[in-house]
RNA sequence: CGGGGUGUAGCGCAGCUUGGCUAGCGCGCCACGUUCGGGACGUGGAGGCCGGAGGUUCAAAUCCUCUCACCCCGACCA
């Protein structure tokens, strides 16, 4: 039983300063966890309690679906990640250190390498395949700005699996049980969850898939289609292309003076002043941002270092989102296309690019891909590589080829949905923030291949073997949890990760027949099997008591007090508010019932 | 890494512009008394290297220089 006058806690009463997030705030306010460092944070009691609550519940999920529990050092050497290049590739996320005699060191961020090696090390035959083993760890990573309390820290515990199969369909069943046993964990952490489809990133692989706490506070924004459900994270939305265009009666193009033009706003306004352009084109409606084509010119680097220049086309209405670039070009990374890059390249116009200079066979030999917006047939107003000059009615297809495509203009709400639009229906897509809860991925041979991970196939051939990594967020899900079910009385816990069944208040003060009553209902509730928190301090008042019980957010409140002369206790429902009346004689059985576990 | 902000008691803050008495307020903490179903009241206490270093000055929380830390936005982020 957890008492209040010993417990180690002190509630705030103001929220502290260097907490913006609600979560974090009362979290802190209500005694459960305190900062340590950046990124770093002491859990109290509370705090502790609730956090073994919810690793418990994972840990229950991953064993009931057939996971095996290993236990890796946080502490790593440098080898493993030496063997899949991600010791550079890591850059300065990775926390490096040496031992006294200066060898390289690594605290974990996430454990592919060493669990791929354990398999080496014990399996080699198909036959001890399928396999799929997690570990529940404490992970690091140099974050550059951790934030939000628990949301994002620079040491977090994570539950990471992975999955070892011989063939892409075992791959995919053991993908498709992680995602069940993903979706039965939160369910039952009440943790309200969206799947999106996300992309593989630097992970490599295939498949990809993210668990999102769709809440305001989360870093991710997503997409969705409220006609078809489809989701996606913003990097993985992909843009429906059109069908090509007849374009055999448009108008050919023709170069326009357009003086004093650099931006696309200036540009629009000049078009719509000239009619005698529009009476050239047969151009009947107004001009817009969507009918020009803006290129933006980015500078790749990659991994080798190397850095090359990548011309994107997009419709003018739209920026260029640098997170989805990345998505696309990776492991390469884009870098802004510098004044000294345009000293490099004369043919480049700054404000008047346009496609006749860009290209793998054009004269700058820069790679040019496009918006699947601007497709076969589409007619354009772009620049004329000349200075206060555009071209008008360029015709793709026609007057210009990019080398391709790319998914990398911004995605805005009210886009057409690309499932529907496969399907011939018309949903459009609305944007939304989530927590990312969970990651799963279907990594293929990348570090199989990297480390050597074969096994002997039917006919005694060596076959390298497929993966697929899953991780939980277990500290950041504590408070997802906490942000998603807060209020403005304080935290709000689901009954199975909250620190206590019922929160005990005597309202009264030192050792009389009300705290007589609530000890032995306590002791009862606790005999039977219920988590008690019993707040017995003796010299706080009642509505001290009471404001720490609904900030503390135990699902059930039971005040023994005034009412007990009526032979009452009153009980109260944290979350809704709802209050009732119980006879003292029924409190344990009601309570019981209330709490989910009737009969004795 | 860029931009903005903040460092004064356990927590939340004022004081700094225009240097000057014992550095102040609320909460919390300790003691005594009153109170006791919605963050009670009175009286008396404890608690401070004013983030750090250097400088200016008779005198620095306050002005100057450097530095460190933290928070927010962005960049970054299986």
């Amino acid at each position: 039983m957890l008492r209040l006058s010993s417990l180690f806690v002190r509630t705030l009463r103001e929220n502290p300063s260097d907490a913006e997030v609600p979560s974090h705030q009362l979290m802190v306010r209500a005694g459960y966890i305190r900062r340590a460092a950046p990124g770093g944070y002491t859990w109290l009691p509370l705090g502790w309690n609730v956090y073994r609550n919810v690793e418990r519940i994972v840990r229950e999920e991953m064993d009931a679906a057939g996971f095996q529990e290993v236990h890796f050092p946080a502490l790593l050497p440098r080898e493993p990640y030496e063997a899949t290049n991600r010791w550079t590739e890591y850059g300065p996320n990775l926390f490096r250190l040496q031992d006294r005699r200066g060898v390289d060191y690594l605290l974990g961020p996430t454990h592919e390498e060493m669990f791929t090696l354990l398999v080496k090390d014990l399996y080699s035959s198909y036959k001890d395949l399928p396999l799929s083993i997690y570990q529940i760890q404490t992970k690091f990573r140099d974050e550059a700005r951790p934030r939000a309390g628990l949301l994002r820290g620079r040491e977090f515990v994570m539950k990471d699996s992975y999955s070892f199969d011989i063939d892409d369909a075992g791959l995919s069943a053991s993908y498709e049980a992680h995602r069940a046993a993903y979706i039965k964990t939160f369910e039952r952490l009440n943790l309200p969850f969206v799947i999106v489809s996300a992309m593989s990133g630097a992970m490599g692989g295939s498949k990809s898939e993210e668990f999102l706490a769709p809440l305001e506070v989360g870093e991710d924004t997503f997409v969705r289609c409220v006609t078809c459900g489809y989701a996606a994270n913003t990097e993985a939305v992909t843009v429906p292309t059109p069908a090509a265009l007849d374009f055999s009666q448009a108008a050919p193009s023709q170069v326009v003076d357009t003086p004093d033009t650099p931006t696309i706003a200036t540009l629009v306004d000049l078009l719509n002043a000239r009619t005698d352009i529009n009476a050239a084109l047969g151009k009947t409606t107004a001009w817009t941002a969507t009918d020009t084509l803006k290129n933006v010119i980015i500078m790749l680097r990659h991994p080798d270092g190397r850095r090359e220049p990548l011309a994107i086309g997009l419709p003018g209405d739209r920026e260029v989102d640098m997170k989805r670039v990345e998505a696309q070009v990776g492991p390469a990374e884009p870098d802004a296309f510098t004044e000294a890059d345009f000293a490099n390249y004369p043919a480049l116009v700054k404000g008047y690019i346009g496609p006749d200079v860009l290209g793998s066979t054009s004269s700058s030999k820069i790679r040019y891909l496009v918006d699947p917006r601007v497709s076969t047939g589409t007619s354009w107003v772009t620049g004329a590589n000349k200075a206060g000059n555009h071209v008008v009615g360029l015709v793709c297809g026609r007057d210009f080829t990019p080398d391709g495509t790319i998914e990398a203009a911004e995605v805005l709400p009210g886009d057409t949905c690309p499932t529907c639009a496969a399907n011939h229906a018309t949903g459009v897509l609305e944007m939304a923030r989530g927590i990312e809860i969970g990651h799963i991925f279907q990594l293929g041979r990348k570090y199989a291949e990297a480390l050597n991970l074969t096994v002997l196939d039917q006919n005694g051939k060596q076959v390298v073997v497929t993966m697929g990594s899953y991780g939980i967020g277990v500290s950041r899900a504590v408070a997802a949890i906490a942000e998603a079910t807060l209020d403005d009385m304080g935290l709000c816990w689901p009954r199975e990760v909250a620190p206590a069944d019922i929160h005990i208040v005597i309202a009264s003060k030192g050792a009389d027949a009300i705290a007589e009553v609530a000890e032995r209902l306590a002791s009862e509730l606790e005999a039977s099997g219920l988590r008690i928190l019993l707040d017995d301090r003796t010299s706080v008042s009642p509505g001290v008591k009471f404001k720490d019980a609904e900030l503390i957010g135990v699902p059930t409140i039971v005040v023994v007090g005034k009412g007990l002369a009526d032979g009452v206790i009153e009980v109260r429902n944290r979350a809704n508010g709802e209050r009732s009346d119980v006879a003292i004689g029924e409190a344990v059985a009601t309570l019981r019932t209330i709490c989910g576990r009737p009969g004795n």
